[in-house]
RNA sequence: AGGCGCGUAGCUCAGUUGGUUAGAGCGUUGCCUUGACAUGGCAAAGGUCGUUGGUUCGAUUCCAAUCGCGCCUACCA
């Protein structure tokens, strides 16, 4: 006899088969024919998984388990990434607190520490995918940073140098002042931001003037402080006010340099004055400007934003903010300043630092993005590589069309180091190592090498994940079974960091695509529609959805360590509002099947925890009803089909849609019509209905033996499953019961992970049974509506007339007269009434021909009825009158499909039939009413 | 500015070639502790499918315009 406790408590059976799962590896892939792979985007190893990960995981996860079951041999993927510039920061911000620098420890004493730190943080995140139910080869975890992997990443930047891919170069880079370091265009972000827009005359030389007879030009800035290092005034080609001026020279105020006016097309007249003052070294535009023209690039800023040494003295070592407040107050001082408008700016800021970034002249590495690009556009377009949804697709043509060279150098000490040396003169050498360097360029050995000092940005690495992690440089076996992989699940925010990244350095150094398919899924959002994020405190962990946590306790997680301690009353009183109880504990299988439930595709996800409570009770659910059948079914023969009743045979029949909907949901990445077929199924068909059928037979004594054996075996077989099917959704709780169900079914493994998933079968739906117990269904819905209406008590039998209708009915009454005894509670068998048979006093409800009757048992409710059918008549007519005027109308009959129109009719017909019907019942009623106030 | 997506019940969302009375969960209301489950059962109320046009016999669905929201990209100094 079962085992299970009377409710279902996912904190009883979690952790405990988790380990199991583990130990037996049951997660590694075992030999089979045809191989499935999934490279997880790897998390960053010292952070914690946040929703948006546990939702990307249950995906992966539903994908794995269900190829796994289908007899693929599965591999999937995990690791961690060693995300340079974020990790850095945190273990900067942890010695900072120790009142450490960077400087004071050293760098060979800094990186120790970040893996030190590395190996505390990296096992959170395994703890968290192992409560999710992440069926992941543990044996085979990879880093980013561990040995194999580096060779690989050296590997690549050699051969890429080699090919001349990879160059290095003065370039005007985004300049992060706090970390010091170059930024890629995509670590930058863009916001509108309140500013200023000032208006400085400068000079012109002497003797010139403009169209107006001024003895200066008007330039407009937001960034004053850029002045210093203008090198020229651009007007366009044919600005008429201006045309005179061009190739002559204006004087820099504060500075005194002769600046050039030039002309470009650049320009645009109509803004401002249509002089536009260029800083080569300090904005994007004016550097192109000044390629074109060949002007002078001059260097303000030192790497923390102060005013350099090219700067008049002055303002040297000024911090950008203050010389900008500084050459405000002496220009205004000169009579320089024309005016100041407000001005919405767009603010760059890194987006890690949140600081403003600069454009900012630096040496850096680079990789030519143009080769690499067009094969990866190519694969896409031929279908080498899909999208899902599909529209993702053009969102990546689109950056791809016009991306720029990728800077790759980063000036951080955590990450890759360039394998790049340079002797005293600067000559560079590139190798794997340094001795590879110096046996390239046949270096003598007293030659002094310095290595770059710069490491190589995160996603350089990342962008070699799918293969790296696989043996690459070397061809393994792995390498060759498992890649390319068959699909990527990623969130469409680094469709360009990482899976362009992946695909271009993938084709380039394999030949072949990363993987076949992207599934693009969407991001998790607050019930609200908001953004999670520490600072507004409205973010979910995970682990607490699953394991639960009290009020106090999310408030405190919520609150500590805020950037903005005045936030903390805010954010309690939010959190008391949505969560007055705190979370209780729902269990990993209720969370893992509301994010199924939630992969709409193309959509983001206002993650509400009312949806996992939802889940949880479905859980419950799936329990009870395990329970049920584990109670009743004591023994079970050999399942004989003949003996199958209507309803056995019903419920198996659904099963199969059921099976032929998952398959068809799961191929088509619709997580969410999974999930909802299998809640459907369970909830409404079995439970609902089937479970409830059976106890005709289980408790009626008069049962006959073949009876509860058909009917316990089908219950074990559709049973069993139903928890195949939903095992890649809802895994512990399947797992647990299943354990308990398939000895009855004459099942004697281990695991449910390692059984086939059901397979579509061509044996087609029981058309029969279907009619049979709809029929069933619509006469017992058609008595408790009666009973809903009048207020009968279910645990008040009725008395249950029909009439009317087709044999069919009939015989249909008959085959299950049993059932319908019991789930209507009739007091007596049915009474079927000839046509011409007067209708006693009753309520009457219509199954399409069929006239079911329920006899009042108190002449008083003649009345309500009475409104009901003048209601329901109501209804009907409205209904009757759309379907007539569209019958009505020539142009649909002649150009509507045969089939159409012929439904269109049927329906004509069976609703003014029904409205007959009940016309005929009003009139009998009334009739009744007046005999009853008459005697 | 351009691109993409979204506006369907009080809330969160399905709606797959245009065709019954537009569905589900949560919430609400009423009745019910019936021997798996009150984390339950039965029933009910609730929608001009953002708006306006167009195509069509027929539009929530296709097209155009428009309003509102969101995201991304690029920005005129």
């Amino acid at each position: 006899m079962s085992q299970l406790a009377d409710t279902f408590n996912p904190d009883a059976i979690e952790r405990e088969l988790y380990a199991e799962w583990e130990k037996s590896g049951y997660f590694a892939p075992s030999p089979a024919t045809e191989p499935y792979s999934i490279a997880i985007p790897p998390p960053n190893v010292t952070g914690t998984l946040h929703i948006g990960h546990a939702f990307q995981h249950t995906l992966m996860d539903a994908l794995i388990r269900f190829q796994r079951m289908s007899g693929k041999q599965t591999l999937w993927q995990t690791g961690t990434d060693h995300a340079g510039i974020a990790t850095q920061m945190v273990v900067t911000e942890q010695l900072a607190a120790e009142e450490l620098s960077l400087d004071d420890l050293g760098r060979p004493a800094f990186i120790e520490r970040v893996w030190q730190w590395r190996d505390e943080s990296g096992g959170t995140i395994s703890e968290q995918m192992r409560r999710m139910g992440s069926s992941v080869d543990w044996s085979r975890e990879r880093f980013t940073m561990d040995e194999g992997f580096s060779r690989a990443v050296r590997t690549v930047f050699v051969k890429l140098y080699e090919q001349g891919l990879i160059y290095r170069g003065k370039r005007l880079v985004n300049w992060d002042p706090a970390l010091r370091t170059a930024l890629s265009d995509l670590e930058v972000t863009n916001e509108d931001e309140p500013g200023s827009l000032w208006h400085f005359r400068y000079p012109l030389e002497e003797g010139l003037a403009t169209t107006n007879g001024d003895a200066y030009v008007v330039v407009a800035t937001t960034r004053p402080e850029t002045m210093l290092g203008d090198t020229a005034i651009a007007v366009h080609p044919e600005d008429e006010r201006y045309r005179t001026l061009v190739g002559q020279h204006a004087i820099l105020p504060l500075v005194g340099r002769r600046l050039p006016i030039i002309a470009d097309p650049y320009v645009d007249p109509e803004f401002g004055t249509g002089c536009v003052k260029i800083t080569p070294a300090h904005d994007f535009n004016d550097n192109e400007i000044g390629h074109r023209h060949g002007l002078e690039e001059i260097d303000i800023l030192s790497q923390d934003a102060r005013i350099n040494a090219n700067a008049p003295t002055p303002y040297q070592d000024l911090d950008r903010f203050d010389a900008r407040e500084q050459v405000v107050r002496d220009l205004k001082e000169l009579g320089l300043l024309e005016t100041v408008e407000e001005h919405t700016i767009t603010i760059p800021r890194g987006e890690r630092s949140g600081e403003i970034v600069e454009p900012r002249l630096t040496d850096q590495w680079f990789v030519e993005i143009e080769p690499l690009a067009q094969p990866a556009i190519e694969a896409v377009k031929n279908g080498d590589i899909a999208f899902v949804p599909k529209q993702y697709e053009n969102l990546y043509f689109a950056w791809m069309r016009d991306v720029r060279d990728w800077c790759i150098s980063r000036q951080q000490w955590w990450g890759h180091q360039i394998p790049a040396w340079y002797d005293e003169n600067g000559n560079v050498f590139v190798g794997e190592n340094e001795k590879a360097a110096r046996a390239g360029a046949n270096l003598d050995s007293d030659i002094r090498l310095t290595q770059d000092p710069d490491v190589l940005e995160t996603w350089f690495s990342s962008a070699l994940w799918t293969f790296a992690t696989l043996g690459w440089p070397d061809e393994t076996h792995e390498l060759n079974l498992y890649h390319p992989t068959s699909v990527l699940v990623t969130g469409h925010d680094i469709i360009f960091f990482w899976v362009a990244r992946m695909i271009m350095m993938t084709l380039h150094f394999r030949g072949e695509v990363p993987f076949k398919e992207v599934y693009v899924h969407g991001l998790i959002r607050d019930a609200k529609g908001e953004k999670m994020s520490k600072t507004k405190g409205n973010g979910i962990d995970p682990l607490d959805v699953i394991d639960g946590i009290s009020l106090d306790d999310l408030i405190a997680k919520r609150t500590q360590n805020l950037t903005q301690p005045r936030m903390a009353e805010a954010i309690t009183k939010a959190t008391q509002k949505e969560y007055p109880n705190g979370i209780r504990n729902y269990g990993s299988d209720a969370l893992r099947f509301t994010f199924c439930a939630y992969a709409s595709p193309g959509r983001n996800i206002n993650f509400d925890l009312s949806r996992v409570e939802g889940y949880h009770y479905f859980c419950n659910k799936l329990w009870n009803a395990s329970r049920f059948v584990l109670m009743n079914v004591h023994s079970i023969g050999e399942l004989r089909v003949d003996n199958q009743s209507l309803a056995d045979r019903w419920i198996v029949s659904r099963m199969r849609q059921l099976i032929i909907d998952a398959h068809e949901a799961v191929s088509s990445y619709r997580f969410d019509l999974y999930a909802n077929v299998v809640y459907e199924f369970i909830w409404h068909e079995f439970c609902d209905w089937y479970v409830e059928l059976t106890k005709s037979v289980f408790f009626d004594p008069t049962a006959e033996s073949r009876e509860v054996e058909a009917a316990s075996s089908t219950l074990i077989t559709v049973l069993e499953m139903l928890l195949r099917v939903a095992h890649p959704i809802m895994p512990y709780i399947t797992d647990t019961l299943w354990r308990e169900i398939a000895p009855l079914a004459g099942i004697t493994a281990k695991t449910l992970m390692l059984q086939p998933f059901p397979q579509m079968q061509d044996a087609g739906l029981d058309e029969e049974a279907d009619i049979a117990i709809n029929w069933l269904k619509d006469v017992i819905t058609a008595v408790r509506n009666i009973r809903g209406e009048r207020g009968v008590k279910p645990s008040q039998e009725v008395v249950l007339m029909l009439q009317g209708g087709t044999p069919r009915d009939k015989q249909l009454s008959k085959t299950t007269a049993k059932l319908l005894q019991r789930q209507a509670k009739l007091r007596d068998e049915i009474v079927w009434l000839d046509p011409d048979d007067p209708v006693p006093a009753s309520s009457v409800q219509l199954v399409h021909h069929l006239k079911v009757i329920v006899p009042f048992t108190d002449p008083d409710e003649s009345k309500a009825e009475q409104q009901r059918l003048a209601s329901e008549i109501n209804k009907k007519q409205k209904t009757l009158d759309k379907l007539g005027s569209k019958l009505g109308n020539p142009n649909f009959i002649e150009k509507a499909p045969a089939d159409v129109v012929a439904r269109e009719q049927a329906r004509l017909d069976e609703l003014s039939s029904q409205i007959e019907t009940l016309r005929q019942q009003q009139f009998a009623l009334d009739k009744i009413i007046g005999d009853t106030t008459t005697t």
